[in-house]
DNA sequence: GGACTTACTGACCGTATGGTCAATAAGCAG
DNA sequence: CTGCTTATTGACCATACGGTCAGTAAGTCC
């Protein structure tokens, strides 16, 4: 009952390297949330908890602390998925299915990804880097997953050989997980179609559609 | 070289049901170009050529004015699949093929459609309107439509009897075309996958995935 | 032509918000 | 404790933008 952590902190003076990430991570929800033209910088030092003028201490302009907190999300989202496909063994079909089914879960789960992919949606057009993010680190690394995989269960006799090299596959193969999560974003998880039927039918599909 | 078409037009009265449809579909460029946030009502004026207080003559406030704008939109967008569905006689595998067809030649032609879908995307969560929108006059008809194709192939014994109810499995068929929409908001033509690749991959895994 | 309706204009207002800055004090070195 | 650096504040601009309104003139009916 103490030392609330969301209290008005009465002027605690925190190191650079502390600061900056909390800014950046109440930029991100007020970006999220609002949109780049609707967010307000005095909304955003408000959830960090400091005052407006602070920010222009650690970030030039509105746009540069746009940029940086995009910036900030290039942490490898792809981690668990590219360690599964080093790691794996059996059946490229088995191999395909859980890929698919960590796919969907993160639809529910990781917030902070959706709030990104909106974003990206909502503002690639006025701010060409995060098209570029966007198709290097999200885009390219999700497609190259899904073609190793494909090559995989080629090499293994159990995908039918077409499908080693059928260009814009990987894209299809991927699209419905992605497009689970848009349709979270537009009609939020109660209206949304069911992730579960979604991947179920998803990976029906996949099987009967890649195999020999 | 008389009457330049948009010439600064020197108080050229209108009846409301010519002004009205001219300031309304300025509105859609505004908004979809900068988001609800973002546009300017002074802009709406300037590219539908007209002074900024006539827009209240018309609408008592932006945010009615952008309602209006998105049930302007509410035109029948599936008009030509449900045509086709309606009157086709052949086998279903066809018709499968001509609407994903269509589906692929949209993304590339109807720059409106992208631009609704955009805003729908990006506004959905501050516009409750919005979702209801995109669920029954988009999403559910189109839903609507494949499931319609997958029971007529069902029945005609070319697709095998699962897919006639599977939950999930509408969406998952027509999600990739939808991605393929999304993706080439964000990247631009010139940078999004191909539309004919994706379109010859989707129906390939389709036929191989549904036959019976 | 005169009277009347109403589409239309553009100057104006209040407020919200991005951005500035001088003052302040927290932490630290001596 | 003293003095220095700099993180932090909050009051303060300048401007942009949503919205208002008194006035103007285009079209129409007699």
């Amino acid at each position: 009952m103490n030392a609330g952590s969301d209290a008005p902190q009465a002027r605690r003076r925190l190191p650079p390297e502390a600061r900056t990430p909390q800014i950046l991570r109440a930029a991100l929800e007020e970006f999220a949330e609002r949109g780049y033209a609707g967010a307000r910088m005095a909304a955003v030092a408000s959830r960090a908890g400091i005052a407006k003028g602070l920010i222009y201490h650690y970030f030039p302009s509105k746009e540069a602390l746009f940029q940086a907190t995009v910036h900030a999300c290039t942490r490898p989202v792809f981690e668990e998925a590219e360690r599964q496909l080093a790691g794996h063994a059996g059946p490229a079909r088995d191999l395909l299915g859980s890929l698919v089914r960590i796919g969907y879960a993160r639809i529910g789960a990781d917030r902070q990804e959706r709030i990104l992919f909106r974003l990206i949606i909502t503002e690639a057009e006025r701010f060409p880097d995060l098209a570029r993010f966007y198709r290097d680190e999200m885009l390219a690394r999700a497609t190259g997953i899904a073609r190793a995989v494909l090559r995989a269960g080629v090499a293994a006799g159990e995908f039918r050989p077409e499908v080693a090299d059928m260009p814009g596959l990987a894209e299809v193969v991927l699209a419905p997980v992605l497009m689970a999560s848009v349709w979270r974003m537009i009609l939020g998880e109660t209206e949304a179609p069911a992730p579960e039927s979604l991947r179920d039918a998803h990976l029906d599909l996949l099987l009967r559609g890649l195999s020999a």
